[in-house]
DNA sequence: TGCCAGGCCCTCTTTAGGGCCTT
C-alpha cells in the first residue's frame, strides 16, 4: 500500500502526463488582419486516451467569406446563433488550465489563441507542442505533412470529417499518440515525454538520430 | 471582387529565397 506521499507523487505524475490538443477554425489566416476564431475544438488527453472534449462555435461579430463557409462547412447562419467569443474563450481558458498544448502547425493556432485570450484579458504560459514539426522528423517519407495526409498515411481512424475544430483536434491527438508509440518502438525508448516531442520538432533533421539516442534504453 | 500572413524548415544558405502548413 503506497504511503500518502507516494500517492501524491503518483497523482502528480499522472496529471503531468495530461495535455490538451486544440484546433481553431477561423475567418482567415491572420489575426493581425482582423480575422477571428469562429470555432474552437479541443480534447484533453490523459494517460494516452482522450478523456474530455470541448467544442463551440464562436460568433465573430462579422460575416465570414464564402470560401470559409465552403472550407469549413460553418455558415454565417450558424454563427449568427453562436455564443459570443468572449464567453467561449473564458470557458476554454478554464478548460485548458496550465496543461501543455498541442496543435497541428501550432504557430497558427497559437497566434489565434493568444489574440482571443488577450481580448478577454487573459494569457497563457504553458508550452505549445507542434504535431506538424514532430511529424516532419518522425515521418520524413510521408507524401506531405498535412493533417489529413498523415492520418491516412498512418491508417488512423477517422469519420471522414476534416476542417471542423473538434474532429481535427481528435485526429491530431491520435496522430500525436501514434508518433509517441512509433518512437517508443522504433527507437527503444522507455518513455516519450512531452518535452522530447517538442524538442524533436525544433532540431534539424540531420540531428534526429543523435537526439533520440540520448533517450534510448539500450542504444540502437 | 479579389486578395491577404506568419513561422518554420531546407538548401543550390547564412549579406536569401522559396516551399510547406494552417483558415
Amino acid at each position: 500500500m503506497p504511503s500518502s506521499a507516494a500517492k501524491k507523487v503518483i497523482r502528480i505524475q499522472r496529471e503531468d502526463s495530461a495535455f490538451i490538443v486544440l484546433d481553431f477554425e477561423t475567418s482567415g489566416l491572420s489575426p493581425d488582419k482582423g480575422h477571428r476564431a469562429i470555432e474552437i475544438g479541443a480534447v484533453l488527453v490523459r494517460e494516452g486516451k482522450i478523456a474530455e472534449r470541448f467544442q463551440s462555435l464562436m460568433n465573430p461579430g462579422r460575416r465570414i467569406s464564402p470560401f470559409i463557409e465552403a472550407y469549413t462547412g460553418i455558415t454565417n447562419q450558424m454563427l449568427s446563433n453562436a455564443p459570443e467569443a468572449a464567453g467561449v474563450m473564458e470557458e476554454f481558458f478554464t478548460f485548458i488550465g496550465d496543461k501543455p498544448l498541442v496543435a497541428h502547425n501550432a504557430s497558427f493556432d497559437r497566434r489565434f489563441l493568444d489574440v482571443e485570450l488577450s481580448r478577454i484579458g487573459c494569457s497563457r504560459r504553458q508550452e505549445f507542442g507542434c504535431s506538424l514539426l514532430a511529424a516532419r522528423r518522425i515521418y520524413p517519407h510521408a507524401p506531405n505533412h498535412r493533417l489529413e495526409t498523415l492520418i491516412h498515411y498512418k491508417g488512423l481512424p477517422t469519420d471522414g470529417c476534416f476542417h471542423r475544430a473538434l474532429a481535427d483536434s481528435e485526429m491530431t491527438a491520435r496522430l500525436w499518440l501514434c508518433m509517441i508509440e512509433d518512437l517508443r518502438t522504433t527507437y527503444n525508448l522507455r518513455e516519450v515525454s512531452f518535452d522530447l516531442m517538442c524538442g524533436l520538432g525544433k532540431i534539424g533533421k540531420k540531428k534526429v538520430v543523435a537526439y533520440l539516442k540520448e533517450f534510448s534504453c539500450h542504444g540502437f
